[in-house]
RNA sequence: AGGCAAUUAGCUCAGUGGUAGAGCAUCACCUUGACACGGUGGGGGUCAGCAGUUCAACUCUGCUAUUGCCUACCA
């Protein structure tokens, strides 16, 4: 078989995600196995709208890495996948679309087509978003598929609010809220975003008071409020407004008269230590004013436009008009005292980026006080949800739980969940599941339904329970029962408040569990100069982009590789080398099946026990009395098990990669414990790159590629494929394509090598069992032999290439050594020379060479030496000995140091000082050898 | 204003109380029968600064500087 020269991901990332999908291998009903343990995520559902971005192609690959990890370790699993129907956003891009086709408002066409139009919308252009999960691979239960307005999630929203209703928590009231003169709706605190202003201004007001020639001046940066105002406040002890208090203001512009008032919220260091106060139209003031039982007079619409209470000669004034014309007029009365530059800070609608307008409004609001307990006292008493990382997410969602207000939950939109409240014509309030209800319990037929919708985040709210079929009326089933609480919820930074703290309460509140286990909370993408990415930027990187340049394999295992929990730039560079690294597996198999006949995947060849015990179960009872470490063991079970059979036959590189193998499998499972994502890369990267192909490959080369068929070669050829289909299972969580288009093209894959509990399943590496490790077959002894062994070639290597032998010639390798080494370079003796491009070994005791040699020593005190007749440059082998010389020495210098330190001697642990010291004794060792060869060359 | 975090090789980032790491970039050599999206060998860092704790600090503590994020905003 011959694979093309290089990796293309398009074919297999077109190809094995329609088979993976119709053979339903992402539903957990493909493990079979009743007691598998389980496991599940939910995505954190991206708007209808959305398209995909890089922040979601960062989250979606560490969920993904996990499930298909999970998944291959045999657990049953769930990786729950759905779609938000975004309000607002959704909303406003229908309105767009309904203006362009048609010319017409929402408002012409009514509410029930229009929201008639957008459920058309959505089921023609929603689905852009999931066809691009698809494309990430990402192995999402589609059967499972939710929205948040499917009918079943749509009574949950309408139960949890009639059960918070009832129980007092939600109420309807008229209060300042911040409304959007845009969107015309209320947006809740966290919709909300600041936006610094450099160019602001502080106007100064007078305002004479009534029978004095006294006047008062007010700092504003918003002048046109004060057609609204119905008092000025001042601190009671500011000793220049003492007299003033509780006298009267002839408010300019208006022919009103307002009270000097005294109120703790004024800070008489600040501006004139005079406020105007607002009610209406500030936050702040309209606190004060129910202090002070001040009227609140409403001067703007919900355009932001100045109404009849303004004034005739300000009515129908956009509100920035209105500044202009007040701070004339206050001009033209002489009543301005000075405007000041001033940098401010203004909330803006974080969706359309409208100034905010503070004003009253009846509105329906939740108390958050019950659930924010049971939230902190579930982090109180069980540390959940944990954080990853816990610093410093865990103490800002505390922090943010314990100073939590009122929620604003209604929004004055059409798309969404409509509020299950009706009104009766005398005005009385019913709320109920469903219309009948409210009927029966109003007795009329004639009520008319609350207008506004439901914050989108109530829906998302209950995510972790209502798409697992909590409906309140159902609240047991067996998706809850095996799924919930999820396991963990990756998310990023800015919806910890928006989103997770509100699925815990809500979770808490109406299952009695808590929505999830841990929280991973991932850094944000940013742009290559380390800035955040936004539209009005034009700064944002595709994801697209990068899986037509890249491949989607390559884009996740560097999105993994960077996940870290703190933000990063981004750098095209970074998922070049991933995709370098994608053809360097590419090419590593291709190698090895150019070279397969006589060879397939079979574990037995890295493990002689597995095989063994496999026999044991097969034959039974009748080995029970043979001991499994009896060298002898598979030779009494099996003849063709014998000592000389290759499976058991291992080289020191067999005996050393597959210690190597096993050790990161270990780690890769350790990391992924941990959610250390990019520990588990860097594993993976180096072991494959650095371990199997720069040496492993190398070493068994020649035996692999003998034309001559024979056991020994076919067992070489089994071996280095079991490797690889290891490694494939190791890496496939994270390259899901290559490793399958790879996988399936091995010799002697099947269903056989699944986990046991997807026996019966089409065959696919995403459900082969995925290597545990085993630490019974980590080597140190063969490490250690392995290293000597890397060394000496290098050694050589380096040599070569200081002293310009050329890649043809190939000089002799003097070396001194004790009996042990020697023995370990006599075995290797084929893979050194051919690794070094050398023609032979001399073994000794001790060298004994021409003047004309460069030398080298190994850690241990052996000494090579590579004969130069003719062709040694004096000068340059003094310079490269002479280098070698002052590294060691620098080091030698600290560690004599150390050691000479009486305290640290005494107080350092005892192996510390041990360590230090043989490291020393080394150097020594290394040094008096190289300063000899530099004597010799004199 | 308060809180939190970051500051490590030219760039982007890992990392640990006991000899500084990766990828990219860079230099030299190599068209060696998987891969030039490759191979081999180099060079490059007083781990922001100052003080302290410790036998030992890049790692712990404090302060300073710079940067970033979050929360709350004084009109």
């Amino acid at each position: 078989m011959e694979l093309e020269k290089a990796y293309n991901p398009t074919a297999a990332e077109t190809t094995h995600y329609k088979t993976w999908e119709a053979n339903n291998c992402f539903a957990p009903e493909i493990n079979e196995n009743p007691d598998a343990e389980a496991f599940s995520i939910v995505i954190p559902p991206p708007n209808v709208t959305g398209s995909l971005h890089i922040g979601h192609a960062l989250q979606h690959t560490l969920m993904d890495v996990l499930t298909r990890w999970k998944r291959m370790r045999g657990y049953r699993t769930l990786f729950l996948v759905g779609v938000d129907h975004a309000g607002i956003s959704t909303q406003l891009m229908v309105t767009r679309q309904l203006k362009k086709e048609e010319h017409k408002t929402p408002r012409d066409i009514g509410r029930e087509a229009f929201t008639q139009r957008v459920w058309t919308w959505k089921n023609k252009f929603g689905s852009t978003i999931t066809n691009q999960i698809r494309r990430e691979g990402l192995s999402v239960d589609w059967t499972r598929e939710r929205f948040t307005m499917d009918e079943s999630l749509s009574k949950a929203v309408r139960e949890v609010f009639v059960r918070l209703y009832d129980e007092g928590k939600i109420y309807r009231g008229k209060r300042i809220v911040n409304w959007c003169p845009n969107d015309k709706t209320v947006l809740s605190d966290l919709e909300v975003q600041d936006v610094s202003k450099k160019d602001g201004k502080l106007f100064y007001l007078q305002y004479p008071v009534k029978d004095s020639d006294e006047k008062i001046t007010v700092a504003t940066t918003r002048p046109e409020t004060m057609l609204g105002d119905s008092a000025v406040a001042v601190n009671s002890e500011d000793e220049r407004y003492k007299d003033l208090i509780g006298k009267t203001i002839l408010l300019p512009l208006t022919d009103r008269e307002i009270p000097i008032i005294a109120d703790e919220y004024v800070d008489a260091e600040f501006g004139t230590g005079a406020v105007k106060i607002t009610p209406a139209h500030d936050p702040n003031d309209y606190e004060v004013g129910l202090r002070h039982d001040l009227p609140q007079i409403e001067i703007m619409d919900a355009s932001a436009k100045m109404n009849e209470n303004a004034g005739a000669d300000f009515q129908g004034l956009d509100r920035y008009a209105a500044r202009e014309k007040v701070v004339e007029k206050f001009e033209e009365l002489g009543l301005l005292e000075k405007v000041d530059d001033y940098e401010i800070v203004l909330p803006v609608c974080e969706r359309c980026k409208t100034v905010i307008e503070p004003l009253l409004s009846e509105q329906w609001f939740l108390k958050m006080d019950e659930m924010r307990d049971l939230a902190l006292d579930l982090m109180r008493e069980e540390g959940a949800p944990h954080f990853f990382p816990q610093v410093p997410h865990e103490k800002v969602y505390t922090t943010w739980l314990e100073n939590l207000r009122d929620w604003t939950i209604s929004r004055q939109l059409w798309w969404g969940h409509q509020i299950p409240a009706w009104y009766d014509e005398a005005g009385n309030t019913f709320v109920a599941r469903t219309k009948e209800a409210a009927v029966k319990e109003a007795g009329t037929e004639n009520l008319t339904q609350d207008a506004d919708v439901l914050d989108t985040w109530f829906s998302s709210a209950l995510w972790s329970f209502s798409t697992l079929g909590w409906t309140g009326e159902t609240t047991e089933t067996e998706d809850l029962k095996t799924f919930h609480p999820t396991d963990v919820l990756v998310t990023g930074r800015d919806i910890i408040f928006l989103w997770v703290s509100r699925m815990v309460m809500t979770a808490l509140k109406f299952t009695g569990e808590k929505p999830f286990n841990d929280v991973i909370i991932h850094g944000t993408v940013l742009d290559k100069n380390g800035q955040r990415m936004s539209k009005t930027k034009n700064n944002g990187i595709d994801p697209l982009d990068v899986f037509d340049k890249y491949g989607v394999d390559a884009t996740r295992m560097m999105l993994a590789d960077s996940a870290t929990g703190v933000d990063f730039a981004w750098r095209d560079e970074k998922v070049e080398s991933f995709r370098n690294f994608a053809n360097k597996i590419w090419n590593a198999t291709r190698f090895c099946l150019l070279n397969s006949d006589g060879a397939q995947v079979d574990y037995s060849y890295l493990n002689p026990k597995a095989e063994a015990s496999e026999i044991v179960k097969t034959l039974g009872a009748e080995l029970s009395e043979l001991d499994e470490e009896d060298e002898e063991f598979l030779d009494k079970i099996k003849p063709e098990l014998a000592k000389d059979n290759p499976k058991e036959n291992l080289s020191l590189a067999d005996k050393w990669i597959i210690s190597q193998l096993n050790k990161t499998a270990l780690n890769v499972n350790k990391s992924l414990e941990k959610y250390d994502f990019h520990d588990a890369v860097q594993t993976l990267y180096h072991f494959f790159w650095d371990d199997f192909c720069d040496w492993y490959i190398e070493l068994v080369k020649d035996e692999i590629t003998s034309d001559v068929p024979n056991v020994a070669r076919d067992a070489a050829r089994s071996r280095i494929i079991t490797i690889i289909e290891q490694s494939l299972r190791l890496l496939h969580p994270f390259m899901p394509f290559l490793t399958e288009e790879l996988w399936q093209k091995l010799p002697g894959v099947s269903s056989d090598l699944h986990n046991a509990a997807y026996r019966n399943a089409p065959q696919t590496i995403m459900l082969a069992d995925f290597p545990n490790g085993d630490a019974s077959l980590i080597d140190d002894d063969a490490t250690r032999q392995m290293q000597l062994v890397i060394e000496l070639i290098s050694k050589v290597r380096n040599i070569r290439a200081e002293m310009n032998i050329k890649p043809g010639d190939k000089p002799a390798i003097h070396i001194a050594a004790n009996v042990d080494a020697q023995k370990i370079f006599t075995d290797n003796q084929a893979q050194i020379l051919k690794l070094a491009r050398a023609t032979e070994l001399k073994l000794s005791e001790t060298l004994s060479v021409p003047k004309a040699s460069a030398k080298a020593v190994l850690t241990g005190g052996a000494e090579i030496a590579i004969p130069l007749e003719g062709l040694i440059d004096f000068q340059k082998e003094t310079e490269r000995l002479e280098n070698q010389i002052n590294k060691l020495s620098t080091e030698g210098e600290r560690l004599q140091n150390q050691l000479a330190n009486q305290s640290f001697v005494e107080k350092a642990p005892v192996e510390k000082v041990e360590i230090l010291r043989a490291r020393l004794a080394e150097i020594e060792m290394q040094t008096k050898t190289l300063k000899q060869n530099l004597e010799a060359l004199k």
